[in-house]
DNA sequence: CGACGCTGAGACAACGTTGACTGGGCGAGA
DNA sequence: TCTCGCCCAGTCAACGTTGTCTCAGCGTCG
């Protein structure tokens, strides 16, 4: 809390294309046109136009360009995600913003916090901004509201999640075979009475996941038992005390399926507060930052956000550009990474 | 890659105040005062206005209106950090998300990767969309090139690092204080030899925390040993190899102080690579995620990200509101938190 | 030497909206 | 009954820019 000196605000009042004329001595028109690039302009007026804006600090208004501009682009993207702050969402932000940028094009970020109003806000306000398209992970079910923005020329492409109600574009990760990966792995090692905890089960993410475990299971001749099966949210908290809930019944599972980032966080809490992070195998879905050093490492089926991301902001800008070809959903392929957990083998007797 | 249907695109334009008064048989003026909630329009206008443009799918133009506002705001703030995928710009951005959000204001994200010239070229493409201010973690060591902005009404807040030849507010980590508890920490535990791992001594917050390492083996009369100070970056590889060197040296140090996240996680990666992990110690500056669960915990100097986040959107918007006093640094104070790693024990014979 | 095309710059209107002003209708007070 | 003032909706211009059109000047070719 230090330092200081009269500040200066709002002193003068941002110049124009009119000043930078008038101070030229051109017609606004032609500062139009060099700042546009446009060829047939004089050199030497090139030169004086340039001068005088520079004098004058100026810059180019967008907002009113895009106004009245043919196209009435505004170069400026709209990104609704989960959480800016979660790794997840800042990757995706991150590579969205990177495939803006080669084109001059800004991202401006919302977070919805699995709120379907606060959704449809901020779509709002995306639109009332007249953003150019928009990518969303979308928190509601019903993206219907978002009708009339599709046929007034808006593109829009989901991610993470399809489109409810409304037929979009969409980059979904291979959530259901991933689950399916995740437990013909714990299968393999010899594990018949695998947990599974995972999201709510109205986040259509958890429930494909949570249908890929159901599917494995039963390919596998094993009885589903829902008494291991808990749909807890994303706090780790929850998963803390899913986990500790599960392992203390009389008939405990060998093995845990988590099928979300924090839930799986939290069920490493768990076992380690317990003691049987050797003992009891995982597999999480989703990977995370030094999921590799610990001991045991803990397996996951890692998503690939940046290719995600990436071929949502290619399939936007392909929009953008005139593509009227009709929507699809790509899925992008999720891959298992043995660190330890996951290979822990069953204990007991041997059922193979 | 599935699905599909006809994908209807760019059909009719988005509809105008013009329509919608011309479906309401009212003047353009009063969907104006409609949608601006001016009070003297007759409810049964109003109710006729409102149905209307439902009809039409109407959604107010924000761009335009702010160019006819007088005051020319555009509900929409800038946000420039080092990478939006990186945790602690995160944090950072949502906290600022947040704070906006109550005031009905967007926020458009931008990642610098510490290219002063990408500051430079996004501040601009930032004001040439007239955003009513911008929160700056700076890339470079040189911001005068927002004087005439300033001048001209844009407000700005730096964070993580003050601007450089350029007046203005700022909020900044307590980073030469929370080195010096960091080493303080480290001498306590009888460690005479502690080895500095940090990012490039160019990057300012960088520069601070070696300051304070400094200060703190001076104030100790420790002489200061140029062997085991390493400016290697921002990189884990880097930060790896570093940590290597210094532990093969023939005096190795017995305990190190990483000044930076990744530089963190490089040197823990590096001590277990070792089997070192339990016998030297380590304080790393800035928390990370799972840091309590490695054995041993990482201690750390923790900042506080959220409040550095929410003091500079709040001094923003008060500026925004007309705020002319001084500019001011504020500095967030830092913590020890202490998890096992910093508390081991110097080994060898005792100095005590 | 005159008509013509071309080059380069200006005039004007418009993008979608709102600030400032105008004007019609109506009730109240003289 | 007339006037004054108020209430409410409409007209007009302007925000900063660019698309369209116009026009002056000049070189060229028949």
């Amino acid at each position: 809390m230090t330092q200081g000196e009269a500040a200066p605000r709002s002193t003068r009042s941002r110049p124009t294309m009119r000043e930078v004329a008038a101070l030229a001595g051109v017609a606004i028109k032609t500062v139009s046109r060099v700042f546009n690039g446009v060829p047939t302009v004089d050199p030497a007026i090139v030169a004086r136009v340039r001068e005088a804006a520079d004098k004058l600090g100026y810059r180019p208004n967008l907002t009113a360009s895009s106004l009245r501009r043919g196209d009435g682009r505004t170069a400026t993207i709209g990104m609704l995600v989960e959480d800016a702050a979660n790794p997840f969402s800042a990757v995706l932000t991150r590579t969205v913003e990177n495939v803006a940028r080669e084109r001059g094009v800004l991202v401006l970020v919302g977070s919805l916090d699995e709120d379907p109003e606060r959704e449809r806000e901020l779509a709002r306000a995306l639109v009332d901004r007249r953003v150019d398209g928009l990518v969303i992970v979308p928190a509601g079910r019903d993206q219907s509201y978002l009708i009339n923005e599709q046929h007034t020329g808006t593109c829009m492409v989901f991610v993470d999640r399809e489109a409810g109600l409304l037929d979009a574009d969409a980059v979904v990760s291979e959530n259901r075979q991933g689950a399916i990966t995740a437990v013909n792995h714990l299968l393999k090692a010899g594990h018949r009475r695998i947990a599974y905890l995972g999201d709510r089960a109205s986040i259509p993410t958890a429930a494909q996941r949570f249908d890929g475990y159901r599917h494995a299971l039963e390919v596998a001749h094993i009885e589903y038992d829902d008494e291991i099966v808990r749909h807890v949210g994303s706090s780790e908290e929850a998963a803390i005390a899913a986990t500790e809930q599960v392992l203390a019944l009389s008939d405990p599972p060998t093995a845990l399926f988590t099928s979300q980032n924090f839930v799986t966080i939290g069920a490493v809490r768990a076992l380690r507060a317990m003691g049987l992070q050797d003992s009891v195998a995982q597999v999480g879905f989703d990977d995370f930052p030094l999921a590799d050093i610990l001991s045991p490492g803990i397996s996951v089926i890692a998503q690939d956000v940046e290719q995600v991301g990436r071929t949502a902001a290619e399939m936007l800008f392909r929009r953008l550009d005139g593509d009227e070809s009709p929507t699809r959903t790509v899925t992008v392929p999720t891959r298992l990474i043995e660190r330890g957990s996951g290979e822990i083998p069953a204990e007991g007797p041997c059922h193979d």
